[in-house]
RNA sequence: GCGAAUGUAGCUCAGUUGGUUAGAGCGUCGGUUUGUGGUACCGGAUGUCGCCGGUUCAAAUCCGGUCAUUCGCCCCA
């Protein structure tokens, strides 16, 4: 440690970007809580299997991306990459499934060792999601609706996509893998360098690559959507009717696949076009196969996460700090009076700011700074009076006022 | 992990072919008759020029390394 920074890909959050995270997760909150889900706080590190195991042996996340540590016992633990992992873990320990259907909502810190970029650090925030317990397409399409309307919500310079693929199950996804290998062994020179390792690791990766070689063998390779077997395929087209009877815009792409094993049927991303090459903000999708391969009975699952950060950057307006009134003495003569007009405003809610040093004109001027509503100006003629004078900083009036009318002159 | 760029006051940046006490705007602080802002004026402060080393009489400026950031790839939220 040369200098005091922090570590890389690690950051200081604090004034205009708090106020935004705060921003974020108190609406993702009220939309989570509104289709009726509750908070879980589960811990920040888990033991390593819990996303060694899960996530899929061969996911960059588990190769090379865990924060892995040793602790003085000599269990193996990892920071968590992502929030799913440690839902279901905890879904499973404490015998959830007594009461099915789960609806949990979280936040937090994630931990991922990556190249650090724009709207990618190694530790950030995810906002998610997950409802486990409903087989059925309508848990599909509550939980897309909940993405959708919590976007919304918020406001957001930019487009915003909803973009959507079906994975099918496990048969139909084997199926389409098998038929994709064998398309792709054929057309294998034409292939970069990445695709010819992804067809080793991940095949459906290939579907998304960059490359443009890549891209013209990938439009001529199989359709997903041919692939999936007829209860699949029925599924998907119920999620879609159902987000058609909501309203919710999207657009269904084929190439839509996910990094993490533990994926199937309905997988879907928010993305947008103002965060060059971290287009994703929000992604998620169905696990069916997750909590029984986690040793718990077969249940079905659904989730997405979001990334605080990366919505943060795209919130149109800075989010102030709330001041509605400002107390201003005229003189340290007054100085104890003042203190206790504001502390009657602060024990009834409303929040107060004073000012500490500075002639008159400069007190203004902070209170303007502030942005505060009303400025409360009180000197030695309103305290004989026990009054104060009290001004609309917005519209430029103002009023003498009784201390004792002070809190209801405010509330209005 | 790979390729490229950048790094000067709190912020955004200028700094000519290496040459005295490194600048601007914004912000900040103080003042302009010690009771009034959002649009005035005056003045002040602040930098180990990312860090370490090298070349040179002399380096913010050239070279090497290192750290961090940014962009692209990989991957992902």
């Amino acid at each position: 440690m040369k200098k005091l920074q922090t570590v890389r890909g690690t950051y200081d959050l604090y004034g205009d970007k708090k106020r935004a995270h705060n921003e974020i997760i108190k609406k993702a909150s009220k939309v989570a809580q509104s289709f009726g889900f509750e908070e879980i706080e589960t811990p920040i590190f888990e033991f390593t299997n819990v996303f060694a195991r899960n996530l899929g042996e061969t996911s960059d996340i588990v190769t090379k991306e865990m924060y892995c540590l040793e602790d003085r016992g000599g269990e193996s633990l990892t920071l968590r990459p992502e929030g799913t992992a440690g839902v279901v873990r905890s879904y499973i320990s404490e015998g959830m499934q007594q009461n099915l259907p789960v609806k949990l909502f979280y936040h937090g810190p994630m931990f991922r060792y990556e190249r650090p970029q724009k709207g990618r650090q190694r530790q950030f925030t995810q906002f998610g999601m997950e409802l486990i317990g409903v087989e059925t397409p309508q848990a599909d399409i509550e939980i897309i609706a909940a993405a959708y309307n919590f976007v919304n919500y918020l406001d957001l310079g930019g487009n915003v996509v909803v973009e959507i693929n079906s994975l099918g199950d496990k048969e139909s996804r084997d199926n389409y893998r098998d038929e994709l290998v064998a398309y792709l062994k054929e057309n294998l020179d034409g292939l970069s360098n990445d695709s010819k390792e992804r067809l080793e690791k991940n095949p459906l990766r290939v579907l998304d690559s960059k490359d443009e070689k890549d891209k013209t063998i990938v439009e001529n390779a199989p359709k997903f959507g041919d692939y999936l077997n007829a209860e699949s395929k029925e599924f998907f087209k119920l999620v879609l009717e159902g987000l058609d009877r909501l309203n919710i815009e999207y657009k269904v792409n084929e190439r839509l696949v996910r990094g993490l094993d533990y994926y199937d049927h309905t997988v879907f991303e928010i993305t947008t076009d103002c965060l060059g090459a971290q287009g994703t903000v929000l992604a998620g999708g169905r696990y069916n196969g997750l909590v029984e391969q986690m040793g718990g009975a077969k249940t079905a699952g659904i989730g997405w996460a979001c990334g605080i950060e990366r919505l943060a950057m795209m919130l149109k307006e800075d989010i102030k700090k709330p001041v509605e009134a400002v107390i201003i003495p005229t003189g340290s003569d007054v100085m104890l009076e003042a203190m206790e007009v504001a502390y009657i405003l602060r024990t009834s809610g409303i929040i107060t700011e004073q000012s500490y040093t500075g002639n008159m004109k400069k007190r203004m001027i902070k209170a303007d700074k502030m942005n505060a509503k009303y400025a409360i100006i009180i000197g030695a003629d309103e305290v004989a009076k026990e009054t104060v004078i009290l001004k609309n900083l917005d519209e430029g009036t103002q009023k003498e006022v009784k201390v004792s009318e002070l809190i209801k002159e405010i509330r209005g």
